[in-house]
DNA sequence: CACGAGACCTGTTCGC
DNA sequence: TGCGAACAGGTCTCGT
């Protein structure tokens, strides 16, 4: 489920809580239910269960793709990759069905994070800067502007798709927002970074924020059965929209495969330019 | 440095 | 209806 809009719009949920349950922030951590091992990556699995044990949750926010619980002692990451979700709920019932870590919380509350196809991970880190200095620039936070952007765009000969999917070199996007991106910024996915004209590179790192914050504001995408909530797949311009016509011009949407990924685009908006 | 393939997993959907 | 193939929001590792 998760890119940056769809983790920023969890971290909201679990701060603000909704009708049926509080936000956590401020709660205990009472114990964890751990029912699949491999979810933990650090420490193991003992040290894990004993640290956590007894800690409050100061602050949730994101790092990335990251959920970042900062802890009274520690740092917790949890990280959703292609099938998490964390669920507030009453203890004592199952709140999905492939629950893997269910921590409790004081006021008969757990946090469950639900995974199906069992990559997410959590890691209980003393430090979590170490994990962070290897990702990229935040798209939203003002360490990125177009200007930097475009620099560090233009120094790279990687096709645009893989290098925005590259969370080293800007971190939060994913497949759905590189598509969808690259189709508001008329840039075909296979165009190499150091091939645009800078002001192309200044348009991709709008559509790139725009993209993103209209994401956040529609609390992300729902698609299949994962996840549900948000609203932004019912604006996609080109992700899952193969054979449908360009909301531009008309022309049926491309589906090809870039990097083992779904890759869709506009055919006539986002032309590779001859010599590229 | 860039790229592609394979691995990690389970569930859904599509085509025959 | 059944069954296999393809596909899925991510990232790591390895070989070239």
């Amino acid at each position: 489920m998760p890119e940056l809009p769809e983790v920023e719009t969890i971290v909201r949920a679990l701060v603000n809580g909704n009708k049926e349950t509080p936000g956590i922030v401020g709660k205990t951590i009472l114990g964890v239910d751990i029912r699949w091992e491999g979810t933990i990556e650090e420490p193991d699995i003992d040290q894990f269960i004993r640290r956590i044990d007894g800690q409050r949750i100061e602050a949730i926010g994101r790092r990335a793709k990251y959920l970042v619980f900062t802890l009274s002692e520690d740092t917790l990451l949890v990280h959703l990759r292609m099938s998490g979700a964390m669920l507030i709920g009453p203890q004592g019932v199952d709140l999905a069905k492939h629950v893997r870590v269910a921590i409790l919380l004081e006021d008969d509350l757990q946090l469950a994070f639900n995974n199906p196809r069992k990559f997410g991970r959590m890691w209980l880190l003393a430090d979590p800067e170490e994990k962070f200095r290897k990702l990229g620039p935040e798209p939203l936070n003002g360490d990125l502007d177009a200007e930097k952007f475009t620099k560090k765009l233009l120094a790279r000969s990687r096709q645009l798709k893989p290098l925005l999917l590259d969370q080293s070199f800007i971190a939060g996007l994913g497949n759905i927002y590189v598509d969808e991106s690259l189709h508001l910024a008329k840039l075909h996915p296979l165009r190499l970074a150091n091939s645009l004209q800078p002001e192309e590179g200044r348009e991709l790192f709008r559509a790139v924020q725009n993209t993103l914050n209209e994401g956040i504001r529609q609390n992300g995408a729902s698609i299949d059965w994962v996840y549900r909530g948000g609203e932004f797949q019912n604006q996609f311009r080109v992700y899952q929209q193969t054979d449908q016509p360009c909301l531009v011009c008309g022309t049926p949407i491309s589906r090809i495969t870039v990097g083992q990924r779904g890759t869709h685009f506009c055919p006539r908006c986002q032309l590779i330019p001859e010599e590229d």
